[in-house]
DNA sequence: GTGGAAATCATACTTTTGGATGAGAGGGAA
DNA sequence: TTCCCTCTCATCCAAAAGTATGATTTCCAC
């Protein structure tokens, strides 16, 4: 249940942000405020939480597109197209394979601690096993073995 | 998209909730329910639009850096072609480049030292050099970034 | 020959990685 | 329910990487 904690953190968002409501509404009622002001104010808030929700819940899921292989007259483009078998040989779970792009793509493991809502212990741990799979001892051999094997 | 099933089924439980918060208050206080289904239609619409934009502003930032495949004479040509220009402009040495080639491998500094004969200083300013002039902080961001400039 | 640029190496320091190990929480199967 | 597996997080330690600064050598141009 690696979303649950998302998920709770959207439920507690947006019940906070109920709450807000309610007290605005309040104010709304005791001081009179002007309605469209009102009205800017919560459509505004909402939009922010929204599109911070729409961001993380892609950003969460985004599994990544494997990209259809470019063939022009029976010659099939060299695309970075992914060894779907080698991929599956390794036996990477979600996770690693998420971390293993996001190494690829030069982030600490602080920063992907911090995209995948993770502590850093964890991140050291799935890449230790990473590494086990992939048989290196260090990020960037893993990029490069990644890269020979075609998974990236 | 199975979490996002997830998150939209807490969503709609707590719109529930949200909904039935203002009819509870209604009870009170007759004639605030206009104002009340008014906003939570707002605030509602809003999110759901802010979830919208929030989805298409990270879409629409992951579809940057992919390379127009060169075609001649209808054959897709193998990207792995160095960009001489880009490789010019970055002004490598030949160390700078004979090292990032070597870390792009995998290779730690001492690695590179033994291959290159050099001392483990010696790696190390050329390696800080060669960060400076790709514009990155760590070797992997350095081999991600030589691959989008398609330098190596 | 002198100035200056480039390459080499050093020293000292901080940050990041990697390795080893254990523990706790949750989900799924018997 | 109980057991097991996966995912998560923690701590401690060692190694590697990265930063900053400066010294030296070499070599080329003036």
């Amino acid at each position: 249940m690696k979303n649950f904690k998302l998920v709770l953190l959207f439920g507690s968002l947006l019940a906070v942000l109920a709450v807000l409501l309610q007290f605005f509404e309040y104010k709304y009622f005791i001081g009179r405020l002007d309605t469209s002001v009102y009205t800017s104010v919560v459509a505004t808030v909402f939009t922010v939480v929204g599109v911070w929700v729409g961001m993380n819940i892609l950003k969460s899921e985004k599994e990544v597109p494997t990209p259809a292989p470019i063939i022009v007259n029976n010659i099939v483009a060299p695309t970075n197209e992914i060894n779907e078998e080698n991929l599956k040989n390794l036996n990477l779970n979600d996770r690693e394979y998420e971390i293993l792009q996001l190494i690829a793509k030069g982030y600490s493991n602080k920063e992907i601690a911090q995209t995948l809502f993770l502590a850093i212990p964890t991140i050291k741990t799935h890449t230790s096993n990473l590494y086990s799979k992939l048989e290196v001892r260090s990020r960037t051999q893993a990029v490069h073995r990644a890269r020979e094997l075609e998974v990236l």
